[in-house]
RNA sequence: GGGCGGUUAGCUCAGUUGGUAGAGCUCCUGACUUACAUUCAGGCGGCCGUUGGUUCGAGUCCAGCACCGCCCACCA
């Protein structure tokens, strides 16, 4: 049965996608014959539609998870998808202002309830979306971290950590996003450089209004919640002053002059203005001099009514404001530009505020020291690997984790307080943390309690992700035979979020760690180099070059351009394109040119003086290429291998041994050795590209067992034959060589012709004699003469490969005048190039007198033509 | 301020332990065509960022410098 003379990937995606899912090829189940082999997706957000980034990293999951299964693994891919609180929420409260209502109309559990819809309505897209990648994932199993049973998972860690007192709740300073109008931890508070502004203002004293001490700040209208101004005590500039009040301008409120070690006399005027509740610096020097904490904020950055005429104000018109303020009191010394770097809500891009609030923290150290040694000593491997470094300085400095949110869409907080004003015992200021929902007090017994308000970062039940995907905290067969997982695949960006919080809370609750790989790929990025991004419109969308250049194309597109950051237009998946539109064409040829194949035939049988060298040369060619895939594979080096895959393919057998048995396909060895290849290539190519690989494999084996399944080939040793591949190399220099003679002295190729090849070398004097076919065929040769040396024949075009020479006698080959008329052509042109030379030199000058440089540079060009002009003058002396 | 990555053909990138610089795209020339024009053959095109060092020999190893990019950081 042949092969469709188009390849039209639009027939067959969809139906391998369906067949693979209803045939359950991508389940796996405990299975104690078998090793395991996991790897759990990045959960993408449930708002998410499949970008390029996904299409990289879930193809790089695929490939290695493809070729796990094929070697004999129980490979599980865990599918899911992640709640994402605040994006989430975000969206839907889109749709709310669309309609002209906000959360607050709805109340909270109205809200939920509309999210929920949302969620079940299109919270599946991506996951439609990698199926049309080719992802070979366990889809039953599909996940989310919002799935009732993941909610006792996440409710136990909460429980769990707060009774090892490594969960506490407190008055910090966070970052705090006035749009969002919640808490953010510091890794989702992205920092970038701006331009700002330093103002020096000048704070007067108490005792003397017409003096004072200058400050500098970028944020001016924190002065108004000012408590203090601090100066570093070994500063001599301000050493008396210390201990002098001041009076706060604007708010004429007394503030001293404190001294604070943290204070860097180099910087502005060496004097600080001191915000405890504004400033994480300045809260840590309010705590240590037990200054006042006046927050002048409210939580969407107005200022509050402790901001005296400025009140109501937004942040950004109350600095305008300020300075504006000061400097008509002449208060204000002087204002300059400022590079800084600015906090940024990475949800929603507002400058994030520091602002003190109570929250809920995860006390660090405890458990990243274990996750630090689990990668200094080498039990999690980074690839590559100046990740390591990366984790590691990030670690041993890391601080707690804000995990309480003020937003509505997440884990609600497992806590309640008791609100029971009448008994109200001192011990009922304790939250009551539990797994269910109390019903009184265990304090006082009141039954007046309530929950919490707030929820629990998006992280705090990602990090969970590859134990309790399996069913955690219950103990079960899948969580004991699947964890821990083997790799894990993502980009850098979430290294903090996500990989190094997932290595502390495997070690911490399952006491192992979760994955001993970590495979960080590259960002993706448009041709120009910047991140792609539906605000910038350059967005190349996954789906649409999948519907162009079909999903092969596209992984494998991808993939050979991973070795780093990669930067793609659409002209970058024509490589996959044409790639599958090969391997189809091979298997067509090869398909329409056999027949009843033997399925006992095996290579390895095959003996090697039974054969011809390109038999040989194919045969050991597949399996050293094989050998460096597997190794590229193992080491996560997929580019490399689907470089090794496409030169083998395409170069090697495509362009030279399909050639080179074209004329002799009714050979049945020769039959089946391309057929053996081309079968054997399917398997290999199958973790690249999928579907073009099973569609002609199970045209070729109807009724068996898909390609997805079938053995990975093995290296076989004795196939490996490095003289075969050395000499084959020789021929095929040796036709690269003779078309080349074609060319330069423009001899048709309908025009047969007459070779000689002379050495003296034994070797190769047999290698020629013996292999005369391939020269005869690829170099359109009709009459071959292998000696020791040239017949002694002018007007031959003489080629050398190695020792030997491969002549062409020119004479009747050529149309000798016709041949004169272009060589003369050519003269005429590079005497009137030398001319123009001459000329230049003459007309500025420079051939009296000059440069040296200048008419070296010439005198190079003038020679270099001279010499072109004589060597063409030879030729057609020669021709006659 | 600290750390990391990059600099090789016009463009995008390979280059494994030091040993005569490679691919794809672009461009140019050509093509007996029943596997493929999403093809085939051939060609043009590189002081391998810069300076110095180690070596018989450096794109590759070492040091400095320049430029580009990324990450981290509580100098207000």
């Amino acid at each position: 049965m042949e092969l469709s003379p188009r390849f039209n990937f639009k027939d067959i995606e969809d139906k391998w996608v369906k067949f693979w899912e209803e045939k359950n090829l991508f389940h796996a189940t405990p299975n104690s014959k078998k090793k395991p082999y996991v790897i759990v997706i990045p959960p993408p957000n449930v708002t998410g539609i499949l970008h390029m980034g996904h299409a990289l990293n879930c193809t790089l999951q695929d490939i290695i998870i493809r070729y796990k299964r094929m070697n004999g693994f129980e490979t599980l891919w865990m599918p899911g998808t992640d709640h994402a609180g605040i994006a989430t929420q975000n969206v839907v409260e889109k749709q709310l202002a669309k309609e002209g209502k906000n959360r607050h109309h709805l109340g909270r559990d109205e809200f939920l309830k509309r999210t929920w819809e949302w969620k079940e309505q299109y919270g599946n897209t991506i996951i439609h979306q990698l199926k049309k990648l080719g992802a070979s994932c366990d889809w039953a199993r599909t996940r989310f971290t919002m799935d009732e049973e993941y909610s006792e998972a996440v409710k136990y860690t909460f429980v769990e950590l707060y009774k090892k007192k490594l969960i506490y709740r407190g008055q910090y300073i966070i970052n705090w996003c006035p749009r969002c109008q919640t808490a953010l931890s510091d890794e989702e508070a992205e920092h970038k450089e701006k331009q700002g502004f330093l103002y020096h203002i000048r704070y007067p004293f108490e005792d003397n209004p017409n003096e004072g001490i200058v400050v500098a700040t970028t944020r001016p209208e924190t002065m108004l919640g000012d408590t203090a101004v601090a100066v570093n005590p070994k500063d001599k500039r301000y050493k008396k002053l210390i201990g002098k009040t001041l009076i706060l301008p604007l708010m004429n409120r007394e503030i001293r002059i404190i001294a604070d070690e943290l204070v860097d006399p180099a910087f502005g005027t060496g004097a600080v203005k001191v915000t405890p509740a504004h400033d994480p610096n300045d809260f840590t020097i309010g705590m240590k001099h037990s200054l006042d904490f006046i927050n002048i904020m409210h939580p969407d950055a107005r200022l509050n009514e402790e901001a005296g005429d400025f009140e109501g104000m937004d942040r950004f018109k109350a600095r305008e404001a300020i300075a504006k303020a000061l400097q008509e009191r002449k208060l204000l010394v002087k204002v300059e530009p400022h590079m800084h770097a600015i906090g940024h809500c990475y949800r929603c891009n507002t400058v994030v505020e520091p602002y003190l609030s109570k929250q809920w923290f995860v006390k660090m150290k405890p458990l990243a020291k274990p996750a630090l040694k689990a990668v200094v000593d080498g039990r999690i491997k980074f690839y590559p690997d100046r990740w390591t470094k990366v984790y590691t300085n990030w670690m041993e400095d890391i601080r707690d984790w804000c995990i309480s949110r003020q937003i509505w869409w997440g884990h609600r907080i497992p806590v309640w307080y008791c609100v029971n004003d009448e008994h109200t015992t001192s011990q009922c200021q304790e939250p009551i943390v539990s797994m269910t929902t109390p019903t009184k007090c265990p304090y006082c017994g009141s039954s007046k309690l309530k929950q919490d308000e707030d929820v629990l970062d998006t992280w705090f039940s990602s990090w969970l992700w590859p134990f309790a995907t399996l069913g955690w905290p219950k103990e079960n067969k899948d969580l004991k035979y699947f964890y821990p997982g083997s790799a894990l695949f993502t980009a850098s960006e979430i290294i903090f979020f996500w990989v190094a919080r997932m290595i502390m809370s495997g070690i911490a609750f399952k006491k192992d760690i979760p994955f001993s790989s970590v495979y960080i790929h590259g960002t993706v990025r448009d041709a120009k180099g910047r991140k792609m991004s539906k605000s910038l419109g350059n967005a190349l969308d996954p789906l649409e070059i999948i519907h162009e250049y079909g999903a092969d194309a596209l992984r494998f597109s991808l993939i050979i351009n991973s070795g780093q950051d990669l930067f793609v237009s659409k002209e970058k998946f024509e490589i996959g394109r044409n790639f599958a539109n090969k391997i189809w064409n091979a298997a067509r040829l090869i398909l329409m040119n056999t027949k009843d194949i033997d399925p006992e035939f095996d290579l390895i049988k095959i003996k090697f003086n039974d054969t011809d060298l390109a038999s040989q040369w194919i045969i050991s060619r597949f399996n050293s290429t094989l050998e460096k895939v597997n190794a590229a594979i193992e080491t996560y080096r997929f580019s490399e291998a689907e470089t090794l895959l496409y030169d083998f393919f395409w170069s090697n057998f495509c362009d030279w041994y399909l050639e080179i048995i074209k004329d002799r396909f009714d050979d049945r060895t020769t039959q089946h050795i391309a057929f053996k290849i081309l079968e054997q290539s399917l398997k290999i190519f199958h973790p690249f590209m999928p579907f073009v690989t099973e569609e002609i494999w199970q045209h070729i084996h109807p009724g068996e067992e898909a390609l997805c399944i079938q053995p990975w080939p093995t290296v076989e040793k004795i196939c490996l034959n490095k003289e075969a591949e050395d000499n084959m190399q020789v021929m095929i220099e040796a036709v690269s060589a003779l078309r080349n003679i074609r060319v330069q002295w423009n001899i048709p190729l309908q025009q047969r012709i007459e070779t000689f090849v002379a050495t003296t070398n034994n070797q190769e004097f047999l290698l020629f004699n013996n292999n005369a076919k391939i020269l005869q065929r690829l170099g359109r040769v009709e009459k071959l003469s292998v000696a020791a040396q040239l017949p002694t024949t002018h007007n031959v075009a003489i080629s050398v490969v190695g020792t030997t020479k491969i002549a062409v006698p020119l004479g009747a080959l050529i149309d000798v005048n016709k041949e004169k008329q272009r060589i003369s052509t050519q003269i005429e042109e590079q005497r009137r190039a030398a001319q123009a030379i001459v000329g230049r030199l003459q007309n500025e000058g420079f051939l009296k007198k000059a440069p040296a440089n200048v008419v070296d540079e010439d005198r190079g060009r003038l020679e270099a033509l001279n010499k072109e002009i004589k060597e063409l003058e030879i030729v057609i002396a020669n021709l006659n």
